[in-house]
DNA sequence: TTTCCATTTTATAAATATTATAATCTAATA
DNA sequence: TATTAGATTATAATATTTATAAAATGGAAA
């Protein structure tokens, strides 16, 4: 079989040529794609490939913990197939997501949690990418 | 004039009874509203009022920085009256988002920001509030 | 105060994003 | 091979947001 099916086995779900299209699309993607991105490239090969089976296909990968869904992108949902503990550095001016592979514990005080329980974290660093520091000298 | 209204005299727009509607809504407001909850509670005092004017109204006063829009919801934008830097506790249960007032510097080294220009953070604490943890004990 | 006009609100349509439904198809297995 | 559970597809429906243009209005200026 295949490695690049095989890699795939131990998901308990059927690995249908679109599931494998998809996936194979967001292995190893840094881009934090949305759907439309997804769609886009995959229906090439798929030209019967509908937005439904997008959305489908996506969700059943989060429910399975093989891809996130990230919700920096104010417009739509994007996808992270980066599933380490990672934080990402967007830049305001062409809203690209950068992976931060770094692995911050935050400490809270007791007080300020008023019963919460921690489980993790998520850190949005906002700024300028260099390649728009670049273009706009003033 | 009422202090209600003396109170954003600062701001170079018109005090229209719809925005100071919005405005006295978000003042104080720990929710972090969507539009719809806010179209919600303020066409009962206008019922002539519209989404389109709700829209209108906050993207206004985002661009004026009376109040900041927020991407932690996957399904819609919300809205934050409070400017002051601090952090999220988001409840993977149900949902609520709680400020946590505090303020962290968190370095990141040199060589992990590729020359991108930090500018500040934000960070997303996940976990489960409260009331939730009290609800579903197994 | 009254007039005037840029701005705002409103109704409405349109665009975009996402979910739901049901028919069809596919693949595993009995 | 027949059965069937699950997946894909076309399509409709819903939700969110933006765009447009006409009507209304706040507030400066006369």
């Amino acid at each position: 079989m295949e490695n690049r099916i095989k890699k795939y086995k131990s998901l308990k779900i059927k690995l249908t040529p679109q599931r494998l299209a998809i996936l194979n699309y967001l292995e190893g993607n840094k881009m934090h794609p949305s759907v439309e991105q997804i769609f886009k490239y995959v229906s090439r090969r798929f030209p019967s490939m509908s937005y439904a089976t997008v959305y489908n296909v996506l969700n059943t990968l989060v429910k399975h913990n093989v891809v996130k869904e990230i919700s920096i992108d104010p417009d739509k949902k994007r996808f992270d197939p980066y599933m380490s503990t990672h934080h990402h550095l967007v830049c305001i001016k062409c809203r690209k997501i950068i992976d931060l592979d770094m692995d911050f514990s935050i400490g809270v005080p007791e007080d300020k949690l008023a019963g919460f329980t921690m489980m993790g974290n998520h850190i949005e660093f906002y700024g300028v990418c260099a390649q728009c520091r670049g273009k706009d000298k003033d």
